[in-house]
DNA sequence: GTATCTGCAAAACATTTGCAATTCT
DNA sequence: AGAATTGCAAATGTTTTGCAGATAC
């Protein structure tokens, strides 16, 4: 569970409890994906990143990210091969991409889904569950 | 339902029957994905049939999967970011990638999963599924 | 004979790598 | 000072695009 708060020293703790030194561009990538539950791509984190830290390059970015994925404190999305999207919720849980908009809601599941007699003697390590179609607010403004 | 032969004069009406020209390349790429059911990449579905049609390249491999994709009688699986794999079977079902030997592996749901309250008001077009760990082979030849 | 299909070469992108400069302790 | 981090430029790898020649009906 994510207890901590979005203060940046408690990112630091937090970041240094997870084996990572926390300079500041790591500090500002984990603090832009945990108040910003928006699975944003690489560019998106560059891009909104730069005008506060303006020397940033995208290699930081990926550098950053990829260690973050090792360390375990964020996960990888891949929803379609040409962009790969990052999310600080670890927990196992589902996407809803809108074909729309564009935009990546967080789906969690009621029943204990997933039974598989195909994975019985499998050593399953990930599991990944993501939709595709239109989401509420497309459906309505396309209706006006 | 699949239920033609793989013999090509029915993989021709297939494609036909698709509103596809049944062309040597298509029936070729058509068969080798429904003969060899691995979830190929583009190359290996290129170095497969190269010493078959050794004038064909992999701009027709792209285009003819891309066609297929678009008429709907394949469907295309985004597990890494680094290889997209295609499936002849177009129903909903999951995947399991091998993290040792690579293989991907079918996997069908018995229970009729996938149950949220959050997609009560969303259009859902597209669900997939996949895990990633090491299958009951690598399992054994690890342990030996 | 005209449409379509194929396949080469080049372009377009996302991501990684090598390495030199910078920063931190 | 020494070790780690950053960021530029170049390399890599996959997929797409432009276009000319080949093929099919």
């Amino acid at each position: 569970m994510n207890s901590i708060t979005n203060n940046s020293h408690d990112v630091g703790l937090f970041l240094k409890n997870h084996g990572i030194k926390p300079s500041y561009q790591r500090l500002k990538i984990y603090s832009f994906l945990f108040e910003n539950r928006i699975h944003p791509t690489v560019d998106t984190i560059y891009k909104n990143l730069c005008p506060e830290i303006p020397t940033l390059s995208k290699t930081t970015v990926y550098n950053t990210l990829n260690l973050f994925i090792q360390k375990n404190i964020i996960q990888k999305l891949v929803i379609e091969e040409t962009e790969t999207r990052y999310d600080v919720n670890t927990s196992t849980h589902g996407h809803f991409k809108c074909e729309n908009c564009g935009k990546v809601y967080d789906v969690f599941l009621e029943n204990n889904l997933l039974h598989s007699s195909n994975l019985e003697n499998f050593k399953v390590n990930e599991t990944h569950l993501y939709f595709k179609g239109v989401c509420e607010k497309c459906i309505k403004s396309i209706k006006k």
